[in-house]
DNA sequence: GGTCAGTCCGTGGTCTGACCAGTATAACTT
DNA sequence: AAGTTATACTGGTCAGACCACGGACTGACC
């Protein structure tokens, strides 16, 4: 009756360790589905042949990672897989590097570019014309700073989820978070800067525009123009910038 | 000299979640870095303001999400950010989609193209030596099907790192797991195909080629060939396998 | 009859204090 | 001096109690 959880792990693993493993384990069998709500903590601790106090340790942490909503006064419940938990993970890996938020553009770059040659392919008409969509208020949203940057990322979003491939958008969705922060970095320099917002429209416009004629090496070269003009620009205003104080050091 | 915690952090969160955050902003800003020793638990949670119990919750999920390590009767130590936790996370982010095996194949040519780019502008001599290296444990280990998978994945490993790009590797090695998985899975079906075998070698000497040329281009058509080759001599394996039983269903 | 307030119960949240179990060090014995 | 034991310090576990929140039920009031 009791020890459900001893009988099915490692006897080198202890207490929440078991616990933890047990329900993830569950997780990723699809035993458990979001939605889905646990016992309450006592009955648990009972049938699992454990103490409150160490199944309150592995719910715990289950619920850090993202897996579990615990809620006070209603209980736990099973919650669906959510990219964020993966964007926290990445971000603390990355911590420790250099330079993240330039090198994570590296990442973006290649999930976009495979993913617009996987939407070269897949893409289905409500694809483009959610595509199509978010062009038409990235062009609204010019001169409005504000609305421009999440302009832009719901366009290049709405590209990797043509791709229709679940690894691309989750990886994209972790990275965004960091994305999203080089980019408030980034727009202190390309503020309002007219060559590239004249630029903007018609690079996204070229993007788009390959994509639906289904060509995939002429959408990748496109993205990739797309990309290092935006590098170049960013450059130049730097430069020019830094120029007049270059002798500083 | 109490609720060093709370003072830092939203009056939102209870207990544990407050901890939690307070330590992993401390990791993030590497206030706290690899092989620390953390306080004894009993005089942290006199330090924090909060009951040991409610430090333990805290305590544990960092552990869990591998960014503690706690050992029994010596103390708490902060490990280096790993991206075994990033492939967990991954895993149980793309559990609950279908086709992740081969899905997961997306992201890795998205990874190996751009890594591959970057390579050819960013690549040392070393790194290239060592790519070079794992090009001959691959001849060597043609026909031992137990080294040639890793030898290949070493490969491909080293032209990832040669991107010295961060995010690139890290990605990369979160993907690599559920990448071994789909590659037991497909070694059943390609097991000593000779036409692979003769293909494998030439096409791998050919990536390295053009990327010692530091050509971009061309190193990312011979990826993406090697590739969709690897795919299509699989898709005909699998069909001359079912073929004979075509009429059963 | 409908609406609102109060009460009660079940839930998670927290605490205290104790004891068990490894680890390492210091003291003791040989 | 080397090995062995004793001790203190560490995390691991437990039991029981109490608090705080949410929801449902019940009652009174409009």
């Amino acid at each position: 009756m009791l020890d459900i959880v001893r009988s099915n792990n490692d006897e080198t693993q202890s207490g929440a360790a078991r616990v933890f493993t047990f329900f993830r384990d569950r997780l990723l069998a699809g035993e458990l589905r979001a939605g889905d709500r646990l016992l309450p903590e006592r009955e648990l601790a009972l049938a699992l042949g454990v103490s409150r106090p160490v199944l309150r340790e592995a719910l715990r942490s289950l619920a850090m990672l993202g897996l579990l909503d615990i809620q006070h006064g209603r209980g736990a419940f099973v919650r669906a897989a959510d990219a964020s938990v993966l964007g926290q993970a990445l971000t603390l890996c990355l911590a420790p590097e250099p330079n993240i938020l330039d090198d994570v553009l590296q990442a973006r770059i290649a999930i976009e570019c495979q993913a617009i040659r996987l939407a070269c392919e897949r893409a289905s008409e409500r694809d483009l014309q959610a595509i199509a969509g978010t062009l038409d208020t990235l062009v609204d949203s010019l001169d409005d700073p504000e609305r421009g940057g999440p302009a832009d990322y719901a366009f290049h979003s709405a590209i990797v989820r043509a791709s229709n491939s679940g690894s691309l958008m989750k990886i994209y969705e972790a990275i965004s978070p960091l994305l999203m922060q080089s980019h408030v970095e980034r727009r202190r320099d390309t503020f309002r800067e007219p060559a590239i917002t004249t630029h903007l429209v018609d690079a996204h416009r070229e993007v788009f525009l390959s994509l639906a004629r289904r060509d995939p090496d002429a959408a990748e070269r496109r993205l990739r123009e797309h990309f290092l003009i935006g590098d170049d620009l960013r450059r130049k205003n730097l430069i020019s910038t830094y120029q007049p104080k270059e002798q500083h050091s």
